[in-house]
DNA sequence: TTTTGCAAGGGTAAAATATACACTAATTTC
DNA sequence: GAAATTAGTGTATATTTTACCCTTGCAAAA
C-alpha cells in the first residue's frame, strides 16, 4: 500500500441534463427512481465512472444506453460535490448537459426506457439528490451558451422554419423576440441554407424550409466569430470588439 | 459491503489557478513539484480532497495553506478525469482558478512557499500532469468572465489608478485598449469611486486614485445588468439585449 | 367560388453603442 | 526653465439595436 493508496477515496458518477425541444417547449428527460434513496421520485439519469472510461465518455455511454443517440451535443457544466449529497456516501458528480434532436430519440430497451420521461423544463419540480440545483446550473449555462454560438440547432430537426428556430431561442431565454429583428439578426449571420421547400399540410401560409450550414459556422469560428466580408463591402465586423458591452 | 460500496471509487482532488498582477504582467503561482512524479517541474497547487469537505471547501483550503489568504474569489472551472492523467491511478481533478491582489501575498511557512513562485502566464511552458491543460482551461474561463462581469478588480488593490485598470484588462485579454474609449466605458457604468487622492512620487503628472464600489456593482447586478436609470432620461439600457450580438 | 382565419414574410427610421483619433495638463528631474 | 513622462479629455462617424404593421399565400369553411 502506497501513500497514494492511502489517500480517501470517493465514489464519482456523472449526471447528464438532456434537453430536447418539442412542441414549443425546452424539454428535459427525467427519470423515475425505482430504488432507495429517492425511490420515485424524478431525477437525472446518470452513473458511475468506469476504470477505464473517462468523464466525456462516461456522460456519452450515459446518453446512448437511455436513448440510442450517439454522437450529440455534450458540454460539462459543474461538478458537485456537496459532503450529503448522497445519503449512502460520499458521491462526487460531474454534471453534463446534451442537446437531441427530440425526434430522434427512440425509446431503448423498454426496461430502461420505461421510467424515462419528457418534461418541461418550465414544470420540472423537486427532484432527487441535488437534481435540482443541477438542473439550474445546466440551463443557466445554456442560456449564456446560447447567446454565443449557435447551439439552437442542436435541438431542432434538420430541418425547420424561421419561426420554428425563433420559438427555441424564446423557450431557452424565456423571453420574446421580435420577429422582424430575429430573421434579420439570423439571416445577416449567413449560417442558414435556404432549402427552396417549403412546408406542407398546414392551413396557412407556408413557412420556407432551412437547414443549418455546418461548414459555414466553423469558419464563422475560425474568423474569431467575425461575419465574413462579403464582396470586400462590409468591414471588420465589430463582433470583435475592444470591450464587450458589459465589461 | 453494500452494493453502494462496490462501485469503483477513485482518488480525488483540487487544483487551484492563483491569478495575480503584477508588473503589468498577468502572473500564475505555481509550485515546483519534490517528488514523484514529474519531481522538479512546476505543477499548480492542489491536493486532495478531504472527506469532510466539499469542493469549494478543498480548493479555499489550498490556497489558505499556500498564501494566507481567506475569502478570495473562486471559480470553478472544469473537472479532468482522463484515465492516465495520474500515473499512479485514477486521480480525478476538479479545476478552480482563484484572483488574488497579489501584494496581499504572503509567503507561508517557509517549508510550503519556498517551492512556490509567480510565473507571468504568458512565460509558462510545459507542467507537470495535465496542468497545462487546466490552465489554459481557466485563462479561457476568466477571459470571457471577466467581459461579462467587473471581476478585474479582485486583482487589484484597493485604490488603483484607470491606467493600472486598463492595463489589467489588456493583460487579461491579451490585447490592446483605447485609452479614452476604455475610460469612457469604465466611468459609465458607474462602479467606481474617485478618492479625490492622486498618485505620489511618480516623476510624471500623478494620476487619480479610484477604488470599486462593491455596493453599486451588487445593484448593479440586481437590475440585471442594466445601468442606473439617472435622472430619468437614459431609458433601458441595452445590456438587456433582445438577442446577443453573436447570438 | 368567395370569404375567413392564420401564420409567413419583409423595411425603415430612430436610438444606442462602439470606434477612431491627437492634443493639453501636471508633475519630477535635470 | 526645459525636458521627459504619463494623465486626462471630446467629437464625429460607423455600426448595431430597437420599435413598429401591413401584405401575402394557403387551406378550410361558408
Amino acid at each position: 500500500m502506497t501513500e497514494f493508496d492511502s489517500f480517501f477515496k470517493s465514489a464519482f458518477t456523472v449526471d447528464n441534463v438532456i434537453f430536447g425541444f418539442d412542441e414549443g417547449d425546452l424539454k428535459v428527460l427525467l427519470i423515475k427512481r425505482g430504488e432507495a434513496p429517492y425511490m420515485g421520485k424524478w431525477a437525472l439519469p446518470g452513473y458511475f465512472v468506469y476504470p477505464n472510461e473517462d468523464l466525456d465518455g462516461a456522460a456519452n455511454r450515459v446518453l446512448e444506453e437511455l436513448t440510442g443517440l450517439r454522437k450529440v451535443y455534450l458540454e460539462q457544466v459543474k461538478t458537485f460535490g456537496a459532503v450529503d449529497r448522497h445519503p449512502f456516501g460520499r458521491v462526487i458528480t460531474v454534471a453534463y448537459f446534451s442537446l437531441v434532436k427530440i425526434n430522434d430519440y427512440k425509446l431503448q430497451p423498454a426496461s430502461i426506457a420505461q421510467k424515462a420521461q419528457w418534461h418541461p423544463v418550465s414544470k420540472v419540480g423537486e427532484l432527487a439528490f441535488d437534481h435540482r440545483e443541477i438542473l439550474d446550473s445546466c440551463l443557466e449555462r445554456l442560456k449564456s451558451l446560447v447567446r454565443l454560438r449557435p447551439l439552437g440547432f442542436e435541438l431542432l430537426p434538420p430541418h425547420f422554419t424561421l419561426t420554428d428556430l425563433q420559438h427555441l431561442y424564446e423557450a431557452i431565454l424565456e423571453t420574446e423576440l421580435d420577429k422582424r429583428n430575429f430573421r434579420k439578426k439570423i439571416l445577416s449571420m449567413d449560417l442558414l441554407v435556404d432549402l427552396r421547400q417549403t412546408q406542407e399540410g398546414v392551413a396557412h401560409r407556408p413557412a420556407k424550409l432551412y437547414r443549418f450550414d455546418r461548414d459555414k459556422y466553423v469558419r464563422f469560428q475560425a474568423e474569431g466569430f467575425n461575419f465574413e466580408l462579403k464582396e470586400g463591402k462590409r468591414k471588420e465586423s465589430r463582433r470583435n470588439r475592444e470591450l464587450a458591452p458589459a465589461l
